[in-house]
DNA sequence: ACCTCCAATATGAGCGGTCGTCTCCGTACC
DNA sequence: GGTACGGAGACGACCGCTCATATTGGAGGT
């Protein structure tokens, strides 16, 4: 039953954000009463942590460490993923670290503590990806890792803002045609 | 009173965002009687609308077309205008356009329209801005200039969120040096 | 194998409070 | 006298959360 809480939260928290999403649409979602709610959790703000990280989980961060494979093409397999996510819900809903940032960051510590991690772990696994790729000369920037790493995350980010509006693609396409063919090369 | 409502609005909105910024504390804030909202506002989604378009006429979008300043000069002047305005406060805001967008565009077709409207308006004042550097050979890429703004714009949004959550300036940091070091040039 | 008991979980009613909105009446001004 | 606004209060719905009451399942004793 708390995994169908988690499952269904996973769900209403991406679509609607942290503000919009009541926990009693969490439960009814999971079929689960909504007394049960708090039989597996602390609080609304405690599952929105745990959603957190199995959220992280499914950012395809793997791909970034895929073998055999060329780190700015294993890079580009990573936002193309992502891209295709929310594509394929009609861009109608944003990334959850981004929206619990822009709702909950300001007024709840443990939710910005959670977000700030969760985008440290994220630009520091691309920012590997990019040093792999400045050692064996694919990227020829000789911008810091880390600062290159954190402008293509907010940039990331940002496109998603603007596609929410737009719903057309062009924050995307512009993502990964300035991204790719002027930020890293 | 009305002026009041808005000026409140303007600054609620803008700190809390749509959904937890209330009808009570708009009107608390402003000094007037709750009742009195709906003799000047048809309904809050009403007000969000007004206040996009206040809200746009502060986006420094003046800078960008300063005379006898160098495009890429006034472009960087504007988004340190926008940056300074965040930093004054904090980082415990963030862009009006990024919130509404984040928390309201899925289910409120007019805020969806006056998000996607405003963003259009900006990229375009960017654009015309970075078509003039084309022209007098201060900006060498030849990257189609209504892209470039596009990404422009949506990585200094998602600088935004991420400063929303570290509070540390790094994102706007990197916002500055890979947007004016290597996309720009 | 069977009963007893206890801890853990299931569950919905309901807490105090806030949400966006509306009603109603007093007042002010043309 | 009519229209527009000021302003108190309340509407039904929902918020996150609590609590008293069922229901359950397994351990321990005989």
């Amino acid at each position: 039953m708390r995994e169908q809480i988690v499952d269904a939260a996973f769900e209403q928290f991406h679509r609607h954000g942290y503000n919009a999403c009541g926990v009693k649409l969490i439960t009814d979602s999971a079929g689960v009463p909504k007394g049960s709610f708090y039989n597996h959790f602390e609080s609304k703000e405690a599952l929105a942590l745990v959603i957190m990280d199995r959220y992280g989980e499914t950012r395809h961060l793997d791909v970034l460490r895929t073998p055999k494979t060329a780190p700015l093409t294993r890079l580009r397999h990573h936002f193309e993923a992502l891209a295709q996510d929310i594509a394929d819900v009609g861009y109608e809903r944003g990334c959850v670290f981004g929206n619990f940032s822009t709702e909950a960051a300001d007024h709840i510590p443990a939710i910005r503590a959670g977000v700030q991690a969760a985008f440290g772990h994220w630009a520091e696994a691309i920012a590997a990806t990019l040093r792999e790729a400045q050692q064996d000369r694919s990227l020829a920037s000789t911008q810091d890792a880390d600062t290159l790493a954190r402008f293509l995350l907010n940039a990331w980010e940002g496109a998603i803002v603007g596609e929410r509006a737009a719903k057309d693609g062009a924050s995307f396409a512009a993502f990964f045609t300035i991204a790719f063919e002027t930020v890293l090369r």
